[in-house]
DNA sequence: CGATTATTGTTGGACATAAAACTGTCTTTG
DNA sequence: CAAAGACAGTTTTATGTCCAACAATAATCG
């Protein structure tokens, strides 16, 4: 994505016109209007800018920011099934399986079928894929470290709670449904 | 936050998921590990569990999340270029393409050459445009009181804010780099 | 047992998105 | 003015994602 400034910073909430015609041309940033009262607006510019910073960050290696959250997750759960993987992870299970199969050709994961139940996967990280995390982690932390930085510390633990608030709660009025 | 090259360290300040030992096969929950300290990983959680709800509680209508910020963009700022409208939206401007197209063919949007400026389209709603946009405003301002009511009153200007600090400091980045 | 149901992972279809190359238009500059 | 550059929007290409449908395996229960 790769564009420069503009995110709207002295937008304001509220409503101002821009009537000339090229108003919104070039240099110009746009009024966010009501969208800035909107959490979930927010949040999305928010996690976007995060990722791209992070892919940034990463961008030499061919490994794709979703990337460090696998391995990781794989590390701490090793034996792991790929659909409680998913779950862990946030995303379907379909979404994963071109992922793993990255991983497994690359020689970063194991894909073991168990005798006890020859459907799922017992996922480990082999210990090339445990080089490359550790590798992916530095960058992770520098990440982290920068988005710390700006969230300032003394806040980071209550953005953390009240994210994880929010994904427990929308998720659990999908399974209500 | 951080642990370097993490050895096996489940307890995470705060709360980790559910602590089974190993072997996170099927039913059981996985523990997220050290990513329960990664700013990053929870942006992503909650936006995706926010994006879902949001698509979930329009899901009837044809219309996708992220037409909503597109038309209240353009509601609010009549006349504005596709490319300002993509740094607002914090999309790429070729992502907007198909989407702006959707929007016209459906009478949705105006695309109006300027004569000063031939390469720009001066975007603004239709009174159709505005109707639909009327319509799928009473749904985002439900979903946003949803998650107003997981958050809270008192921290939503908060949350707001450090989410708006990180989009703004990480775009900066680009371009300072 | 045997048939039905649930589960695990994969595939196919439909979209959304970004990055880079490209076209057409304006702007700058020598 | 003409050439070179900047800019707006589209196309092309490559991913990443979900969902629904599927095949293989396991579990249930009649």
């Amino acid at each position: 994505m790769a564009r420069a400034n503009g995110l709207p910073r002295r937008a304001v909430p509220g409503k101002s016109v821009v009537a000339a015609p090229s108003a919104g041309a070039a240099g110009d940033a746009a009024t966010i209007g009501p969208l800035a009262d909107y959490i979930g607006f927010h949040l999305r510019m928010a996690q976007n800018a995060s990722f791209q910073a992070f892919a940034r960050r990463v961008g030499q290696t061919e490994l794709s920011p979703g990337t460090f959250a696998v391995l990781t997750l794989i590390r701490h759960n090793p034996g792991i099934s790929q659909t409680a993987l998913s779950r862990a992870d946030g995303r379907d299970k379909s979404s994963l399986t071109p992922a793993l199969n990255a991983l497994e050709r690359r020689g970063l994961i194991l894909r073991q079928r168990l005798p006890t139940n020859r459907r799922t996967y017992a996922l480990s990280l082999t210990p090339a894929g445990e080089r490359v995390l550790a590798g992916l982690t530095r960058h992770a932390e520098a990440h982290d470290r920068s988005l710390d930085r700006i969230v300032g510390a003394a806040e980071k633990p209550r953005l953390i709670r009240l994210l994880r608030r929010i994904a427990a709660e929308l998720n659990d009025d999908v399974g209500d449904s």
